[in-house]
This record gives C-alpha cells, sequence and structure tokens, in this order.
DNA sequence: TAGTCTGTTAGACA
DNA sequence: CTGTCTAACAGACT
C-alpha cells in the first residue's frame, strides 16, 4: 500500500470508526486471506472491542480488548474503508461494527496480509523486529552510520530495516525538496545534506498526511484522484519551482520523478 | 497481442 | 555488502 502517511490515515480512521465498539457479524470474502485453519479465531478476534490501533512503518495493529492483535499489511492496493455493504468491489475481508457500518478491507491486487499475534508473540514478529526507527526517530548520526557510501541513497531509504515506513512516493517527493539528482550515492551527502534529509522526512510524512486525511485513501492510479505531490506522476509536467520539466527514470529498480533543472545534487 | 507498468517485500542469486 | 531478478496478484496502458 500505501507508504506511512496513508497506512497513518486508516489507522486515524480506524480510531475513530472501531475504537471501544464489537462488531457482530464477520464476512470472509477471500480465503487466501487467512492462514488455513486461522479463520475462527480471526473471526472472533475481530468481533471483540478495539483497544487501540496502532502503526509502525507500513504496518497496521489492532489491539483487540482479548489480547489479541491483528496485523494489517496493504502492500500496494490494500486499503480498509467504511461503507454500508459487506461485500464491495475488491472486498477481501468485511466486519460490521456497531454504530459505524461495514469496515471492509479492499485490496484489488491482493497482495496484502492479514494475521493474527498476541500481545506475548508481538515482539517476536520478524517484520518489526526488523524495522528500523521511524522518521521522527532518526538522528543524522544513525542514518549517516548505516548508509554505506556507494549504496544509492534511494535503496537506502527504501530499506525498511533502515528507516520504517519511507516508499517509492515519498523518495521522489524528498529528492525534490532537497534538490537531491534521483542517483545521488551516499557517499555523497555531506553534513548539511544528511542534516536537511533527517529534518524533512517527518516533515513531509506530517504534511502528506494532513493533505490525505479522508474517509478513503485514494491512490493516484485510481481515476479522478488529485495529485498532491509535486513531482511523483507528474512526467512531462513543469515543475512548481523552476519551471523545468518533470522527468523520470529507473532507479533501484523503481520508477523515480525528478525535475532535471534544479534537482543537480548528486548529478 | 504481448510486453510493461503499478504507492511492497521476501527470497534467490551473481 | 549490493544490486538485480522473481514471485505473490490484478488490471490498465502502450
Amino acid at each position: 500500500m500505501p507508504e506511512l502517511a496513508e497506512v497513518e490515515v486508516v489507522r486515524r480512521n480506524l480510531s475513530r470508526w472501531w475504537r471501544g465498539r464489537s462488531a457482530d457479524r464477520v464476512c470472509i470474502l477471500d480465503e487466501k486471506l487467512v492462514e488455513s485453519g486461522e479463520s475462527d479465531a480471526l473471526q472472533a478476534a475481530l468481533k471483540e472491542p478495539l483497544k487501540k490501533a496502532g502503526r509502525r512503518g507500513k504496518y497496521l495493529f489492532c489491539h483487540m480488548a482479548c489480547g489479541q492483535v491483528l496485523v494489517f499489511h496493504f502492500r500496494m492496493t490494500g486499503k480498509i474503508v467504511c461503507g454500508d455493504k459487506p461485500d464491495p468491489k475488491y472486498g477481501r475481508l468485511s466486519w460490521h461494527v456497531d454504530g459505524a457500518g461495514w469496515l471492509v478491507f479492499k485490496d484489488q491486487r491482493r497482495l496484502g496480509h492479514l494475521c493474527l499475534l498476541s500481545e506475548e508473540t508481538l515482539d517476536d514478529y520478524r517484520p518489526l523486529k526488523e524495522m528500523g526507527p521511524e522518521p521522527e526517530d532518526i538522528s543524522v548520526d544513525y542514518l549517516r552510520g548505516v548508509c554505506s557510501d556507494r549504496r544509492l541513497l534511494k535503496t537506502a531509504l527504501l530499506d525498511q530495516s533502515i528507516v520504517a515506513g519511507v516508499g517509492n512516493i515519498a523518495v521522489s517527493e524528498l529528492y525534490w525538496r532537497l534538490r537531491f539528482a534521483p542517483e545521488i550515492k551516499c557517499g555523497q551527502l555531506d553534513e548539511e545534506d544528511w542534516r536537511r534529509l533527517v529534518e524533512e522526512m517527518p516533515l513531509y510524512f506530517e504534511e502528506i498526511i494532513e493533505k490525505s486525511m479522508s474517509d478513503e485513501i485514494l491512490y493516484i492510479e485510481e481515476g479522478g484522484t488529485p495529485n498532491d505531490f509535486q513531482v511523483y506522476a507528474r512526467f512531462d509536467e513543469l515543475c512548481s519551482r523552476c519551471g523545468g520539466t518533470v522527468d523520470k527514470r529507473k532507479v533501484g529498480g523503481r520508477t523515480t520523478y525528478y525535475c532535471p533543472e534544479c534537482q543537480r545534487k548528486g548529478a
């Protein structure tokens, strides 16, 4: 899914819709979502009141009153919405919450995951154990220390064990803000660059979370979605800062959008 | 039509 | 260590 920002929006929405409330019905719409034999336990957990919705990186954790924890990962196209139907298009799991309606885990590409853990085993969950700090908890010394000089900065930032939650869109947007060229290597950043990067990451997420707050996360790929980004998905459009023409290229296997005129650092 | 994308990530491999 | 390819998957685009 979604990167950190979109998961955070879902977390806030779930807090609003679901916290303190229990569900009376559960529909597993896609069997592939559930490990075999876990179906009953999952349904039981979903009917518990939600105690707290938490997030780490791109993972969402629903702590239920019984001590079970539902862990969602949305990969490319997952989201959770609130509606009045138990089985909308691309729905994989839905549960009916008193006073809120049908909450639905939708996931067009079906790459998302859901697993059921307990409070006690949560710390052993591998993605959590291997995850780096949140962007707001990163220090310059830490980041510089774990980024080797010859590695692409982009690859390092997308590595969830270095920083949690950074995705492909965030890289394009951060590079634009910092005027970094797409292929900049870690070794090409000076002291000031590292400082700006560490400062800008949490700011970027904060701003995009605010802009994205709504009852349903819309992805750019979905028609009619406004593009809130400066360069991402703006190929051939004009750079809002310098008027240059936005270009795109593959870096580390994923497309980076950038302005060749004003993003020169490391070019 | 076939190939190539897509806001992810784990694992195999060179 | 690092980068690259693949596989999960579905649909849109060229």
